[in-house]
DNA sequence: TATGAATACCTTGTATCGCAAGGTACTTTA
DNA sequence: TAAAGTACCTTGCGATACAAGGTATTCATA
C-alpha cells in the first residue's frame, strides 16, 4: 500500500480549510503559509499552494496586496474576504461533521 | 462557492479510512456500508463505493466472501486482511496528524 | 410460466485536486 | 556583470468522488 498517497488523498480539501484558518487573523504570503503549516505538521508543496491560492482568489474568498520586502522581490499577501469568512464558517461545519463521523466509527463495537 | 464540492473534496481519502474502520470488527457488503456510514452522517454513492472496494481488494487490504441472502441475490461480504489491519494503523496515525494540525491552527492567535 | 420490481454488483466519463518538475522575473551580492 | 537567492506561476500526471447507466439474480404476482 502506498501510505504517502493515502495521506496525500486524506489531505485533499483539508488543505483549503487549513489555509483559510491560517489567514483568519493575519495576511500571509506563500512562504509564510508553507512555514506555518510546516510548524503545524503539515507539508505543502509550492506547486500545490499557488494554484490553490489563485483559485480561492478567483472564487472571491481571498484577496491580496503587494508588499515590499526588505530583502528580495515584493510579496503577495493574501487576506480572507468577507465571503471567505463565510466560507470558512461552512468549512468549520464540514470539519465538525467529519470529526463526528470518524468518532462514531472509532467508538463502534 | 460550491459547498458541496468542498465537502466532497474534504472527504477524499477520508472515505477509505472510514470504510476500513467500519470493517474492523465485522464483515459488510456494500449496502451495509452505505447504511452504516449514513448513520454516522456520511453519504456515499454506489459509484464511489464499488470502485473503492475493488481497489482495496486489489491492493490486498480487503478480502471478501459470497454469502447467500434470505431475499435477493448473493452478497459480497468484505473483510479486513492482515495487511488491511496494518494499513488501518497507518491511517489512524495520518488521521491523528491531521487532527493535530487543525487543532493547532484553530487555537492560533 | 412469464413478467416486472427489487436487489446487488459493476463500468464509464467528467471534474477536481495534490504534486513533481520546470519556468519567469526581480533583487542582492560577490 | 554574473551568480545566487527569493518569489511567483504553469504544465502534465496520477488519483479520486460522483453521476449516470448497465448487467445479473431473485422474488412476487398475474
Amino acid at each position: 500500500m502506498n501510505t504517502d498517497n493515502t495521506k496525500s488523498q486524506m489531505r485533499k480539501g483539508m488543505l483549503e480549510y487549513c489555509i483559510m484558518l491560517l489567514l483568519r487573523h493575519q495576511p500571509c504570503y506563500a512562504n509564510d503559509i508553507i512555514q506555518r503549516l510546516h510548524e503545524a505538521e503539515m507539508i505543502v508543496m509550492e506547486g500545490t499552494l499557488y494554484p490553490l491560492l489563485s483559485r480561492l482568489k478567483r472564487d472571491g474568498l481571498l484577496g491580496y496586496e503587494w508588499r515590499e520586502s526588505t530583502q528580495g522581490p515584493p510579496r503577495k499577501y493574501y487576506v480572507l474576504t468577507d465571503d471567505g469568512q463565510e466560507a470558512l464558517r461552512q468549512l468549520d461545519a464540514s470539519w465538525e461533521e467529519i470529526l463526528r463521523t470518524v468518532n462514531i466509527l472509532k467508538l463502534e463495537k
